[in-house]
DNA sequence: CCTCCTAACTAACGATCGTTAGGCTAGGCG
DNA sequence: CGCCTAGCCTAACGATCGTTAGTTAGGAGG
């Protein structure tokens, strides 16, 4: 965790505390008395306390949109048109960012309510894009007949409310490293849409 | 939803606003202008703004445990020792408690952090108790062969966090009936857990 | 040496926060 | 009629909020 600029830094520390007390309970001068500086400080490298939040939540979206696209891609490399391979490949990697940054990715789980209106809105239409990569798997399944449900879009939520639970209580320096529950989270995925 | 006392009028309303924007960016004066008051009178039935949010999750904490407790009576007298009858009594329960007050219940899942130490620490130890009760019988299910996994505790955090994902999208004036949910939802928690 | 840049500081702004104190009004009951 | 209570009001308290302005310290580069 080595800081390349102050800039993420801030980020960084705010992370931490938006995750732990969430966004409206930190103050500005809690971030800045985190990191011994004065709460005024922070404005050299920071235009607003929701420009903090936005950029966290942007680069958390980022990262998982792209570790999606790489689990897609390598899916269909090694067994194309199997759903449950792209689905567990999609399990996998959402587990993977989650696991690697748990502070933003929990700020990007819960604190968007927080964004303001445009930067909210954005968001949601990020998420939903993204929720829709899920379902469109399981949607393969289900035409294939290896996954069966009654309704795929609450299969959907479902299934990413599990896998998020995780930044509720995941500790990088817990009994179990992040592989072994990236491991387990897409056995019990795969379970609950398969076909019995 | 007929107002039996001022005081409960209150923490009905403060459940809404807590719920949609969290305890921290909720304030005094929010609560009393969706009731048409002054902040000040809510002083006269209140005895402090965490006082308020004590009360609803200590009581919506009651009432997932009174609904365990008869999901699981309930259970062992239709099919004594079955573990899937008692995990799907529980999981219904569940549900069935977070739609009933969807407001409430969504409180008590996500705003239990910013309780007073005191209180947060009791909200802890029932919400671990609770928690192993779903554990327990889990246990049993594997213990029978009727489920299997590698690691217990994960998956009964996993299957919670799957259930209360609901009271992140569930509209009570939505498409889906509360109880047609609450299948949905047994169904995809006893896949997760039994044995294929 | 002078200049510039980065990064921090102190001081203060108006707004809003949770909360207290004290007073007013309307209705029920003797 | 007079009293009690419930329910709400206005006014204000000190604290804290996000944010702006102006200043200072130290190092890099000409």
């Amino acid at each position: 965790m080595v800081e390349i600029s102050r800039r993420r830094a801030i980020e960084d520390v705010a992370s931490d505390l938006f995750r732990e007390r969430g966004y409206a309970a930190t103050s500005i001068r809690d971030i800045a008395r985190a990191m011994s500086l004065q709460g005024a400080s922070l404005y050299a490298h920071v235009a607003s306390k929701e420009d903090v939040l936005w950029a966290i939540v942007d680069r958390a979206a980022g990262r998982f949109e792209v570790a999606a696209d790489g689990a897609e891609r390598d899916a269909e490399t090694r067994r194309p048109g199997d759903p449950a391979e792209a689905l567990g490949a999609l399990t996998r990697a959402h587990v993977d960012v989650l696991t690697s940054d748990v502070d933003a990715a929990g700020v990007f789980v819960h604190e968007w309510r927080s964004l303001d209106p445009g930067h909210r809105d954005a968001i949601l239409s990020r998420r939903d894009a993204y929720q829709a990569r899920f379902q469109r798997r399981i949607e393969d399944g289900i035409a294939v007949g290896a996954f069966a449900m009654t309704d795929p879009a609450i299969a959907t939520s479902t299934l990413l409310s599990a896998i998020n639970g995780i930044a509720a209580w995941y500790d990088p320096n817990g009994r179990l490293p992040a592989n072994r529950i990236a491991d387990h989270l897409v056995e019990l995925s795969l379970r609950m849409v398969a076909n019995p």
